[in-house]
DNA sequence: GTCTATAGTGAGATAGAC
DNA sequence: GTCTATCTCACTATAGAC
């Protein structure tokens, strides 16, 4: 579309991009509920009614903000659920992955793990966009239920319960990320997001589990 | 205070128990800010008048049913905690009564995950219903970590990060049972609470505990 | 595509009778 | 301790000029 794109040059944040951002951060921080219209459009640096312009309605914002975080995450980690090599190798991949992307940008976390548990911003209808949200998370998670399932027909992993194990993996990888102020008190004030911490965490993270899957660790 | 406590007999459910019932349902679904003083007055079967007149303000009132939730679930696992035994066998036991304890209710997960990833309803100041709350968490978390720190000085853990580890125990114990529809989704539309799939829960997480942190695994 | 102005609704909170 | 009535304010959303 825009032809600047092809020749690297940097492109211009459009205004409905810059409306996600900041969407995506307050929603992630504060929730449906707690975030309106107009501090959006004020950091935006736009009126509150060019903001409807853009998206037909709140809902609309959130599952849009909701979706592209999904996506992004998406196109993160499937590369390596659906990689070559045996389980243990999909599994090892996979950790490091999810490490990564929910460590790109602090509001991925808090904004995957409320759309994992919450769903509901408004109680009675979902519209189109929270469907599209649905399918992609669907997708994942079918995916890493696979790679568990894998990994016990194959001999390689212990015969644990596939939907359990799938929450806990999901349970443990995200929520970390998600945990604010309360994770960086834990490591006594130290940012999450920072490149040692989160190699840290990628190390951890791997270990735990490929120990407490595999049959015969070493 | 009221004598037909001693005699046995059922205690009348005073208004203001009511009310921290509704409360504590209504904001584990929705959070902070997908909750009216309205609507809870009505499922309280008060005036919404009569809810200010037993707690000064929404604040007061989200903080109070927080702080009520963790009271509970701190009595119910900090004996597992301290109690004697080998780091090995108070993780067993911690991890059972972690699953126990956020069984009970359906809003007790929900509820504390909010506690600790969004501890901030109102961006500006913490009332001081909310530092009663951080006290009772830092407290449970202090011994968590002691627990894992105890099994790593005498042997019997790996030598593992012990905030990451803490992270990650927390992460996978209470994200199952806070994951409402998703988690029953992923479980064939079966309930996550059901005697049959706390037991199976238990064993699960127990047995993955114990196998990802646990040095000579049998 | 952005703005000003405003409609229309519901929120949290208060006053004061009973 | 509960009620009715009311205040004030912020909210989502729309209309229409530029």
């Amino acid at each position: 579309m825009a032809p600047d794109r092809a020749r690297g040059l940097p492109a211009p944040p459009s205004s409905r991009d810059k409306i996600l951002d900041v969407a995506e951060a307050r929603f992630a921080r504060a929730g449906f509920g707690g975030v309106g219209m107009r501090e959006v459009a004020d950091e935006a640096g736009l009126g509150k009614s060019s903001l409807f312009h853009h998206f037909p309605s709140k809902d609309a914002l959130y599952f849009e903000a909701v979706k592209r975080t999904l996506e992004r995450i998406a196109a993160g980690i499937e590369p390596a659920l659906r990689g070559p090599g045996s389980a243990i190798e999909r599994l090892r991949a996979t950790s490091d992955a999810m490490v990564d992307a929910l460590a790109e940008h602090p509001t991925t976390a808090p904004l995957l793990l409320r759309s994992l548990f919450e769903m509901y911003p408004l109680a009675d209808d979902v519209p189109p966009e929270g469907q599209a949200v649905d399918v992609v998370l669907q997708r994942l998670i079918g995916q890493l239920q696979g790679l568990v399932h894998d990994g016990i027909a194959s001999g390689e992993f212990r015969d644990v319960s596939v939907p359990d194990t799938t929450q806990t993996l999901i349970g443990a990888a995200v929520f970390h990320f998600a945990s604010g102020e309360f994770g960086e008190d834990l490591f006594g004030g130290a940012s999450l997001f920072s490149a040692k911490a989160v190699a840290r965490r990628r190390d951890e993270l791997r270990e735990f589990f490929l120990h407490a899957l595999v049959r015969h660790p070493i």
